[in-house]
DNA sequence: CGACGTGTTGATCTCTCTCAATTAGAGTGG
DNA sequence: CCACTCTAATTGAGAGAGATCAACACGTCG
């Protein structure tokens, strides 16, 4: 079943999305859950908030931050230094958790962005002690959630850190698409959403601008991929995988090469 | 006061370690424990292993590890590329947990090495499920603690991605330097203990290791700190601070620089 | 229509990498 | 005590991936 469309709903007890209909729904963790839990975070639940596109969800540095959920739409989490030179953490998609790093008092905060127009999901902030406090499958799961969106940013400073202009922007893309292929229901066929500006990508890759332009055409021109009128097409999965090095990304590496 | 011998202790019931003198305990979350919960921790608790320097506790892609909390010592999380290029995710001191990421079943898993002698503490892999439901203040603080180590991968991945050499070795050394420090009672003041070798810092920022030497050298040079017998003093921590460009981390940005 | 945001491309420039060689210390064995 | 080996740190030189600078094309919008 293709995603619904964006139609009004009959409005529910506090917010104007059931949380049975809610992306977070679809995640494998989250598909067993009771009646009781269900109407526990609906319970939670404070408000849905409409962004439109390129908007600010949360200013970095801003500390006293809510927890939200993002129900539909794409966003991001940065963080730049003074001369305003940024750095995009990870890029959020239906179904993902924003806030709970916002909650520790020394680490600075990072700031969040919309990429689309964008609906969250508001929870109050102690929502989340809430939460394990009433029901501890739940609390597992934000466990859970937080330590995977964390295996995220591991996979990107991995490839920040050690892959080639060409691999970063390979991996994003692959990993991107994956994502996002997975929230439909053709699987990416038809190709997905690829709202991101090439200045986007550049600061999620920790790449300029320029050279990320020139890198993406290279990638196209050979014919691995395509984007167009906001969406992206995979072409040649196998080579953009190739190109990635995704192949060597978590097995076991053959160290010792002497 | 120097780091203290690694004295024998007592052998208490389960472990080694009573988990009241767990350096966890030093966390502000941690302090106001229950007896109940300590209790309950300790019978989680399985056992403590004991590696030498640079050995292996988490070979990467390994998904069946259990849970650890470091006890004693130094060691880091890492990845690599198929061929060989690896990339350090994070520092792991006294305190620090060990694992949470690991039970994801489609993200790659990472390796884990230490970098001292090291004493860990061994739980069982469904020890994170039983403390949420036994102690959902315990589980309240797990989660809190994976999000806190995020926050630390973030700003790598800021450093990594957008700073220059000199300022990411400066960012490191300022924070390695800050979370060794608050492990003595003297706060660093006599330096602290720096088990690094250049490659390591080469590896936790992406760059070579020649030249992490060379901008190591050159902020000797100037005064900066100082890194002799396996320990860092920090000689002058304002002009550190500014060559990593710290001040502009996480602050309000001037990002309209036109 | 001009201003602006985004994408594209060419031409330098430079920061960082790679290659190479040397030094120093720790360990080992004869 | 000394030759031999290994690892870690160091330094110089040359090479290159990616940054910076500059222009231009295109579409949207007030």
């Amino acid at each position: 079943m293709p995603t619904p469309p964006l139609q009004t709903r009959p409005t529910e007890i506090i917010g104007e999305t059931a949380c049975g209909d809610c992306p977070l729904r679809r995640l494998p963790l989250f598909i067993n859950h009771t009646d009781d839990e269900h109407s526990l975070v609906q319970s939670l639940k404070q408000r849905e908030l409409r962004l439109g596109a390129m908007e600010t969800l949360i200013h970095e540095g801003q500390t006293d931050a809510p927890l939200y959920t993002l129900l539909r739409g794409w966003a991001f989490r940065y963080k730049t230094l003074s001369d305003g030179r940024r750095q995009i953490l990870s890029f959020l998609l239906a179904g993902d958790f924003i806030g709970v790093q916002q909650k520790m008092a020394d680490a600075a905060a990072h700031g969040v962005d919309t990429l689309t127009d964008a609906v969250f999901c508001v929870f109050k902030r102690d929502s989340l002690w809430e939460l394990h406090r009433r029901s501890p499958t739940m609390g597992f799961n934000i466990t859970w959630l937080t330590a995977h969106e964390e295996s995220l940013v591991d996979d990107t400073l991995l490839s920040v850190g050690r892959r080639s202009a060409e691999e970063r922007i390979a991996m994003l893309l692959i990993l991107l698409f994956k994502r996002a292929a997975a929230l439909q229901a053709d699987g990416g066929a038809a190709g997905v959403p690829f709202p991101l500006t090439q200045q986007h990508v550049a600061d999620g890759l920790g790449l300029s601008l320029v050279h990320t332009n020139k890198t993406l055409r290279k990638l196209e021109r050979r014919g691995l991929h395509r984007i167009a009128d906001g969406r992206l097409f995979m072409l040649d999965v196998k080579a953009m995988a190739r190109t990635a090095d995704l192949y060597g990304d978590g097995r076991p590496p053959p160290r010792p090469l002497v």
